[in-house]
DNA sequence: ACCAAAAAAGGACATTTGTCCGAAGTGATA
DNA sequence: TATCACTTCGGACAAATGTCCTTTTTTGGT
């Protein structure tokens, strides 16, 4: 659901911060705007201070499907600065977002000469890895119903935050299917 | 579908073997037998010298899901290496599989002392994350028709080295929404 | 406060997928 | 050859989900 990583927003805030005034720089996006766009270039990387985003993908067949909802210290962009290939999907703010922003020379450059840094990163990527592969085992092995389940018992307050279509497109549905099996289970 | 990693193995074959003889060592399986268990913790790191693993995690109702099949090259308990947790998912031997064992501890120190060693793992964790999450946005994107003709169209001897079971619990599917859409397509 | 536009809701029907079988094929072994 | 275990196949029906709508509610801007 809305994903976190409090150990690297630390690091980057206590420590990177203070020694890269000029090489780490931060930004805000309003409600709808795009950050990063799908199969373009992209030059930066992005830790989210405050916010949360969208992580998407639009398929051929114009549907869109929400990889994961960002909260404050994930990071994006990560990918495309290692292995230098064009952004395979988009991030958008889902309300304001502010982020910092680090150009990729430097981020090499980070992950080169900052051991503590690399492990971040490391973990970062593996706690991805590991999170979207249990999710989508879950998401193909249950019923819809159940993942609306686990989704709210994650995160209560979901409905509330996120727009219905959202929330269909993050578990591949259409929102009829969910209205449908939000009415048996609320009341 | 069947992923594989030509640079690391050729780095861990040309490079890491001859100054690791015996920190590096070989082992065989055969078909059926599990290599990583789920929920059990992992001592060690496994890079594919040859054959083919199903990665694939049982879930609490029974369902297998299937995340990849893992060919040449293609590493595996580094996740929980580099976050010291236990397995998500079992690697079990399709056939028979020849890999390359590296105590996690020995992994650690090549992470911190082999800055291409280093580079690979990121690349290869990368390559990962970008695989997996375009193929579950396909996946729940496209009817079960569109995800058969890509799946044969990226893997054409698909159906003969792969059991139907496996190929239905690697779309999500049962075996018998597999047979009702192989023959639509087929004849 | 008002209006236009977007989001949400849900009816009716079509289509897809799952469930639960039993039948038929295959390979190993005594 | 007979037998067992395993896989595959597909019929018949049930359940889940999508499609296509129209109506209602909410939202944001002036």
């Amino acid at each position: 659901m809305i994903r976190k990583n409090a150990d690297l927003l630390q690091y980057i805030t206590e420590k990177l911060l203070k020694e890269s005034e000029d090489t780490i720089i931060a930004q805000s996006f309003s409600s709808g705007e795009k950050i990063v766009d799908q199969k373009k270039r992209v030059f930066s990387v992005y830790i989210i201070k405050s916010g949360i985003t969208k992580c998407y993908l639009t398929e051929d067949n114009g549907v869109d499907f929400i990889q994961e909802f960002f909260g404050e210290g994930e990071i994006f962009g990560e990918l495309e600065a290692i292995n230098g290939e064009v952004s395979f999907c988009c991030i958008e703010a889902i309300n304001a977002v502010e982020v910092y922003k680090i150009e990729a020379s430097y981020f090499d450059q980070l992950l080169e000469k900052d051991i503590t840094f690399n492990k971040h990163i490391l973990k970062a990527l593996s706690k991805k890895l590991t999170y979207t592969a249990v999710r989508h085992a879950y998401n193909q092995s249950h019923t819809l119903e159940d993942n609306l389940l686990r989704l709210i018992h994650q995160f209560p307050t979901l409905i509330d935050e996120i727009s219905k279509q959202d929330i269909a497109n993050y578990l591949g549905i259409t929102p009829r299917s969910l209205n449908r099996v939000l009415s048996t289970i609320k009341p």
